[in-house]
DNA sequence: GTTCCATATGTAGTAAAATTACGTAAATAA
DNA sequence: TTATTTACGTAATTTTACTACATATGGAAC
């Protein structure tokens, strides 16, 4: 709920405004940006109305007043989101679609940012760090997602691995005991395969953790849950988002990791970083 | 250069303001927030310093004003990104390094959003939309960015693979020829072996497009090259978030191939989203 | 150190903008 | 139609921002 943005709350509100004031909102959606700018005076020269009508719509739309107004719809505008028709038809072109993408996924990002439960972050960090190994595992796009993962826990001196072979994570699975963490990635949370294997693991007494949406049955067969809900994408040009937020959310434990570790861990992972030196050609700066 | 961050610049331009303008400067930036509601008055208050002297800051920063000023500023602190400080340090609890790390993400998308090159992609999608077939190449992290791609680009019914096995690619690239696009992904665009592999692949005749930051060696043995310049993390705590650019980036271009080719490919794609049914739970909803 | 000049800062007045109070007009119900 | 509520505008008030001007401060030349 954070801040729901305002250009998309005039727009449902649209139909059960008075006359002038649907003529100010009128004004202001055909223009927003330079409704931001504009003052009070030619904002309501511009819609046909009085100034206090202006003043009445701000105070309709849970604003202090005029420049309270112009000031959130200023924001709402921000992340440069054209919200009229934000999704990616046919007609456009790479200078309008390329920002459209990029804005979605920024969206989708400030959403969970501002929903995510820092508890269960907390939780998930603390059973990474009692584990005595970890288990990335994911299919299809969250294959990827894992993949990455292990890229980045491997640098913690932690025994950890990814797959992406639903046989595979069926014998880790029932060899697993407590001790072992396994890492469930799923954006839709509801893939069989996945929920069997998860069941598995969770029987042996080894910890499930599991990064999907809310709800779903993955859930409901996992230790603890990080529930990350990016909006569905009915679009068919529009791309998958959920796996960059599950990216970030990845980054999120692996900072609470090192975090947690302490400044005494920091030589380990420089020295991972210099590994890689010799492979690289210097950079002439 | 579109929209230089406020917050950034105001603390770029501390050290060369004189005595009153600084004291405006600090009001602001101890409290960003606060000042885009303030009036002139009480900010000019709360700085120990006159009207004017606020005035006068204002319009030094390429404003009309301080209604503009603070118009702008509220742009700036949208994304919510808390510039003050905005890397992670030892202290930082859960509830602090969340929305650091998402903040730190969303600011590197916004930036390369503003930055990118139209001309680039479009050329990149003329080269795929072409290309007999397409191989996604890339090591470590940038394995899982190539691995993310094969999935996305398999679905336009092309012949199209992933590697992070160098001598796989280089046999690949030997193998190279007209028509072949190897797309190479690289962070650093500085490891010598992938330097090699292209250059292999383009001596061939093949299409080498690299996605890569400037000026890297990478980019002078491809045809094209998608530069992405994602600030380089000198923080240790922080992720590394270029990879979540460059995938934004593939989402970029495979909406591009989409709409190249046109309506008559959706049920395609519909298709390949139905096959993945039956391998999962139906939602209650 | 004094004088001069430039820059910096503040005071006070003015203009602009926003808000409030109130009155009239329109719409709805009795 | 009339009563009553709701919508809207006019005009005055208040708040806010800006401008012009005056004073102060700091440094350079003498």
């Amino acid at each position: 709920m954070q801040h729901q943005n305002l250009v998309n709350v005039i727009t449902d509100a649209l139909p059960g405004l008075n006359k002038s004031e649907r003529k100010v909102a009128e004004a202001i959606l055909s223009d927003p940006e330079s409704a931001t700018g504009s003052s009070i005076a030619s904002l309501a020269k511009r819609a046909n109305v009085s100034e206090p009508s202006v003043n009445r719509f701000c105070k309709r739309f849970n604003t202090a007043g005029f420049p309270d107004f112009k000031l959130k719809l200023a924001k709402s505008l921000v992340s440069g989101v054209r919200f009229v028709n934000r999704n990616v038809d046919p007609n456009d072109t790479v200078e309008s679609y390329t920002p459209k993408i990029f804005d979605s996924t920024i969206n989708d990002l400030a959403l969970i940012r501002d929903s995510i439960d820092h508890s269960v972050v907390n939780a998930v960090v603390d059973q990474l760090i009692q584990a005595k190994r970890v288990y990335f595992f994911g299919l299809g796009t969250s294959g990827s997602v894992a993949r990455d993962a292990e890229n980045k826990f491997f640098r913690f001196n932690l025994p950890v691995s990814f797959h992406d072979d639903v046989l595979m994570m069926r014998m880790l699975a029932s060899t697993g005991s407590a001790g072992d963490v396994f890492f469930v990635i799923s954006h839709t949370g509801r893939t069989k395969e996945i929920i069997d294997i998860a069941e598995i693991a969770s029987n042996n007494g080894a910890t499930v953790i599991a990064l999907t949406s809310s709800s779903s049955p993955l859930t409901a067969v996992s230790s603890i849950a990080l529930e990350v809900d990016v909006p569905e994408n009915t679009d068919e040009y529009m791309a998958m988002t959920s796996r960059i937020v599950h990216l970030v959310v990845l980054d999120v434990l692996a900072t609470g990791f090192t975090l947690r570790r302490g400044p005494d861990f920091l030589p380990h992972l420089e020295k991972i970083k210099n590994s890689l030196k010799p492979t690289r050609y210097k950079s002439e700066d």
